[in-house]
DNA sequence: CCAATTTATATTGTGTACGATTTAATATGC
DNA sequence: GCATATTAAATCGTACACAATATAAATTGG
């Protein structure tokens, strides 16, 4: 048989699946957003700061798994939409503080219909969302530690 | 009940465990890619263009769900690695026509294994895997279907 | 108490992504 | 048959994303 050769591998692939979904649903959020201002990273950062109180650029980095050569520029942006406000803690001098500005703290409201309009698009059962979402959990985890582990192996 | 508030959103989104699920991935297949001189959205034009002929621009954009201005600058960069050729088809001078050189052809050989060891470094049972992938793959489409209805909605 | 180390953020350089526009080539309508 | 429309790539501008490096502040060890 010569017909497997034929076969879309790419589509075969677990990582292009994840690779794809993700394009889509950039796409899927931007009429949402761009009525809000944002891109969906920011988004993802003002959803964060709309959680809880103050944070620094460290745990926004730790709960979204970014670095500061992507935030700093991204909360840079935010801070020119008067959206957050970025200060040196006095405490250490070397952490910066991000903490909602009264404007970020009113497009909470705003943004409040964007997730359930996103599942919606997805139009899958929700259970099965939520299957997806718990496996994908442990693939990231999972592909995390093992790089964490990673031994030296200075080969010869 | 007030702790509802204090429940940690983002782990709650689908949305987000693609994005960072895609990111651990990214970071998984770095070291691996490395060997091949080549990102990941270079090894998935690659492996587009190892699964078959030759292959224009427009098409590939097909397969990857990326337009020319992604495609054009990687393309280029394949080409300087001299992994690709790009020539103008002489049929019709506006499409791109896009193949493997002989050094192209070779990598196939060094990338076969680079499937496997990500599966492997993700931890969990193939059918799990496969599951989530059919999954992804219905949830990308609804999402990319939905916009292509696109109601004008002049809204008053 | 001060040198060496560690930590937190910022900066730089490269490579995606994509909307919008441009350019050139093909297809179409009258 | 030629003006108009459509199509395919390329280009431009903005925004991630991350490795590597730089800088400055805090911690640690002697």
């Amino acid at each position: 048989m010569s017909d497997d050769t034929v076969k879309p591998k790419l589509e075969q692939q677990l990582c292009f699946a994840i690779y794809s979904a993700m394009h889509a649903i950039t796409k899927a959020y931007l009429p949402l957003l761009e009525n809000l201002g944002l891109t969906y990273p920011q988004y993802l950062v003002m959803l964060v700061l709309w959680e809880g109180g103050d944070v620094t650029v460290k745990q926004l980095g730790e709960r979204l798994y970014l670095d500061s050569g992507t935030l700093t520029p991204l909360l840079k942006r935010l801070e020119s939409m008067d959206l957050v406000h970025r200060a040196r803690d006095p405490k250490d001098e070397r952490r910066v503080r991000v903490t909602l500005t009264a404007k970020g703290q009113l497009k909470h409201k705003e943004a409040q219909m964007v997730p359930a309009q996103i599942l919606t698009a997805m139009g899958r059962p929700a259970d099965d969302l939520k299957a997806v979402r718990k496996e994908l959990r442990k693939i990231r985890n999972a592909l995390l530690e093992t790089r964490t582990v990673k031994a030296p192996s200075k080969e010869a």
